[in-house]
DNA sequence: GTCTATATGTGGATAGAC
DNA sequence: GTCTATCCACATATAGAC
C-alpha cells in the first residue's frame, strides 16, 4: 500500500528539467540561431547525451513545439496585462500595439520561431497555437472598440505591424529605424480608417 | 600559333550547364523549399553526380549566390520596365508598386531567397546584391517624385508594402487576401505624406 | 534516468583515374 | 569534364545494459 505524498517531487524534479532542457535549447537558438538548436548542443548543454533527452520529450518537434507554446503564453500574459490597465479604447489600443512590438523585437530569435517560422517541417500543434489565437483576438476586439470592424482594415493593420517589425529586423536588427515610427503609423491608420468611415 | 575562332563553342556549353544547373535547382526549391536543395539532388535533375557540380560552381553558396543575382537581376529589369512606361508621377509609382507586388507573389520561393533570406550561412555577394540596391533606388526616386522625401516616409513606405506581402504568404499563400488592398494602402499612405506636408 | 552502442540518414567536399 | 571512391561532420532516433 503506497502512502500519497504532499508534494511529489519526482514530477517536480522532472519538469525542473524539463525547463533547464528549453532554457537550453532557447539560448542555443539566440546565440547560434534556431537551426543550430539540435539534440546533440542541447544535451551538451544541459550535461547529457543527446539520446537521454528522449526521456523528457518524444522528439525534438516536441522541444520546438514546447518552445513555441511558451512564446505564445507570454505575448498573451503581456497583452492581457496591457489590456486591463485601462484608459480609452485609443490609449488601450497604443499600449497594445506598443507592447506587441517590444515583445516582438526584444528578442528576435524568439519573434522568428513565432511570426516567420521558418523550421522546416515543423507545424505547432493546436495547444501551443491557442494562445496565439487568443492573442489576435484581443487585437481585433481592440479595433473594434475604436469602431474598425471591417476585417479588411483589420488586415491592413496587421500588416502594417509585421512590416514594421520585419523591417526592423532585417535592416537594422538592435536598432530602431523602423519600430520608432509605430506613433506615426498608428496616426496614419487611424486617419485612414476614419476618413473611410465617413464616405 | 593558334587560330582565334569566331565562336568560343566551349564556353557557350558551359554557360548553358551552368543555366542548367541553376534551372534545376529552382525547379527543386520551387517544389520541395528552398532547405532542399542540395547538390546531390541537382545533380539527380541534371544527370550527373553531385560531385562533377564543382567543375561549374565554387560551392553550394555560388549556386546560391546566381539564383540570388538572377533573382534581383529579374526584378530590376521589370522595374525598370515600369519605370520607362511614363504617366504622371503617381501613375508611375503605382505601377511599380503593382509590378513589385507581382513579383513578389508570383513565385513564393524566389520572395523567400531574395527578401526573407533564412538560407543558413548564406550572405550574397557584392555583385549579386547591386541590382538589388538599384531597384530600392527607384522606389526612393519614385517617391521622390511625388513629393516624399522625408527618409522616415521612405521608410514607412517599405515597411508597408513589406508587411502585406509577408502576410499575403504566411496567412493566405497563393490567395490575395491583403494584396488586394495594394490599391488602398497607397492610397492612405499618399494621404499621410500629403498632410504630413501641409503640417 | 542515463549511459554506450548502433542504425540510418543527410549533407558538402576532395583525390585521383580516365 | 565526369566519374568512382572516400572522407568527414552532422543529424534523429532506437535497443539494451546498468
Amino acid at each position: 500500500m503506497s502512502v500519497i505524498p504532499i508534494r511529489d517531487r519526482k514530477a517536480e524534479r522532472r519538469a525542473g528539467t524539463r525547463s533547464e532542457i528549453l532554457a537550453a535549447a532557447w539560448e542555443i537558438a539566440r546565440e547560434d540561431g534556431l537551426a543550430e538548436v539540435s539534440l546533440r548542443a542541447i544535451g551538451a548543454r544541459v550535461g547529457m547525451r543527446a539520446q537521454s533527452l528522449y526521456s523528457y520529450f518524444d522528439s525534438k518537434h516536441a522541444i520546438y513545439d514546447a518552445m513555441f507554446g511558451e512564446g505564445n503564453e507570454e505575448l498573451l500574459a503581456r497583452m492581457e496585462a496591457a489590456d486591463a490597465a485601462g484608459g480609452t479604447p485609443e490609449q488601450a489600443f497604443r499600449r497594445g500595439t506598443h507592447v506587441f512590438v517590444d515583445f516582438a523585437v526584444e528578442d528576435p530569435t524568439r519573434s522568428q520561431m513565432l511570426f516567420v517560422r521558418t523550421l522546416p517541417g515543423f507545424v505547432p500543434s493546436a495547444e501551443a497555437y491557442a494562445p496565439a489565437v487568443r492573442t489576435l483576438d484581443l487585437t481585433t476586439a481592440g479595433l473594434e472598440r475604436l469602431g474598425v470592424t471591417d476585417p479588411a482594415l483589420v488586415d491592413i493593420w496587421t500588416a502594417l505591424l509585421s512590416g514594421l517589425i520585419q523591417q526592423q529586423f532585417a535592416n537594422d536588427p538592435g536598432g530602431d529605424r523602423w519600430t520608432r515610427h509605430v506613433d506615426e503609423v498608428i496616426d496614419m491608420f487611424l486617419a485612414h480608417a476614419k476618413r473611410r468611415k465617413s464616405r
